[in-house]
DNA sequence: TGTTTTGTGATTATACGGGTGACATCTGAT
DNA sequence: ATCAGATGTCACCCGTATAATCACAAAACA
């Protein structure tokens, strides 16, 4: 109940409207005062968040005397919440595709090694990499939960043409890898340093490392602690970074050592 | 480009992270300074703005010196707005789910006539209120922009049972209907006095007529100078309202005068 | 070495939203 | 008719968040 109120707020809602509407949404109907009472916001101020709510559509308003109010549908809500959220992504997609790009002397260095952060946004990333492979994809999992549906179906989807070799860094993680993608060639990874880096106090473990068409290389790691994952990127051929991976490939190391399937 | 500025705001941005974001959509890549001076955020409060996006996944960091920024592709950005928002809205759902209805003695009048605002909410309403129907669907249309598909979709979910009768002000937008929903029973309503309501000063237009079952009434008016519609809606076969909108139809006013299919 | 650029932190100003009270109106009881 | 309580509207205060500015150390550059 905090939490939905919680919630709320974050989908734009101030607190007022917020506990107003969960307030309604366990009164059915109530009037001001019943409101108040329940929520805790002062009274007065009750009329404002409920107009507000009105004019969003999430509660309807009776005009008799004392006023009552009312929560529309818990469906209402969410599809009420989800259009407007949906025409405010339309609207920004028209307006920055109308704009975009200011060409500019290209000053950026040919060394370009960007940084992501979050399990989601890497996630992302990695499954937009897979999908735009042409020839070849290296790719390594260091957890167990990392193998998600999205990056099964990302490998899944790839043309015949495109080579796949997936690394697991135990065998029980290779079998699961080797069941949910039979069509891929599998490895246990001889990188025994990805497996638990040590450095000053605090302790990180490899999450992916993937490379594709050998001139795009995504590496993350997780801190232990938090569980936050984090990830640099590298593209282009010339890519220090992916020149890296590429000769650490040519050494064996990465992929094809006992290669079992 | 300021619109796409707004709509980030409202999409739970701080101004500065807005206006780098776009700013930097422009840019490709660009340093502190460069985007300082095209977005007009203080130099040295870009890098916090810009940590905050990369937190959300918008932007992605290049540790070099100077940093250089660059935000990730529109459809990543919309994407990853999606899901924080899928994620939000889903988390409400549960939470007002496991709390909900508080039961109360019922002090609540058998006269219940609720207030709407909005176009699209009342046209949510609207299609809830036409699927519900079992037995009977008397509508009728105001405006030619009121026939969306939605609602024509609706119409044409029915089971066979309902029987459908729709309305229109004119006879042009008759034929327009009936060329939508060949099935309904369509007819030019004879509630002249439903064209041009003329108030003290501000006129206000019919915008739609909804009686289900012959107990639930939703009437909606547009008020021509903003172009905001706003409803009333009853419900209860005893509903006032309810009781008004039939007795109209018994005496052949609101349907089936001159019936020509 | 001196100068500019870059990144971080602290500080000030301001606008918004939470919180409170005054007041006119309405309602229902006496 | 009168009065007390309830109701709805407004105006106001105040604290926090955020916009805006400044001070400064470290790095890059010449």
């Amino acid at each position: 109940m905090e939490e939905a109120i919680e919630v709320l707020q974050q989908l734009g809602l101030k607190e007022y409207e917020a506990r107003c509407f969960v307030g309604l949404s366990r009164l059915s109907s109530g009037t001001a005062k019943q409101l108040s009472e329940q929520t805790e916001v002062p009274r007065t101020r009750v009329y404002d968040a409920i107009r507000m709510l009105e004019a969003q559509g999430l509660v309807e308003i009776q005009h008799s005397n004392p006023q009552r109010f009312r929560a529309v549908s818990l469906s209402e809500a969410t599809e009420t919440l989800r259009d407007q959220y949906e025409a405010r992504v339309e609207r920004l997609h028209d307006a920055l595709n109308t704009i975009e790009v200011i060409e500019e002397k290209d000053d950026s260095p040919a060394q370009q090694v960007w940084a992501l952060m979050g399990r989601e946004v890497i996630e992302n990333r990695t499954t937009d990499l897979i999908r735009d492979a042409t020839t070849e994809i290296v790719l390594v999992i260091g957890d167990e939960v990392l193998l998600t549906d999205d990056l099964v179906e990302s490998l899944d989807d790839l043309s015949n043409g495109v080579e796949v070799l997936v690394g697991a860094v135990s065998e029980d993680l290779e079998r699961k890898i080797h069941g949910e993608l039979p069509e891929a060639t599998t490895f246990v990874t001889g990188l025994e340093w990805l497996q638990s880096e040590e450095t000053e106090k605090e302790e990180v473990s490899i999450g992916r490392l993937l490379l594709v068409d050998r001139s795009m290389i995504l590496v993350s790691s997780i801190v232990p602690s938090t569980g936050e994952e984090q990830a640099i990127f590298g593209e282009g051929f010339g890519n220090g970074l992916v020149v890296i991976a590429r000769r650490l490939m040519a050494q064996g190391l990465l992929a094809a050592k006992d290669p079992k399937h």
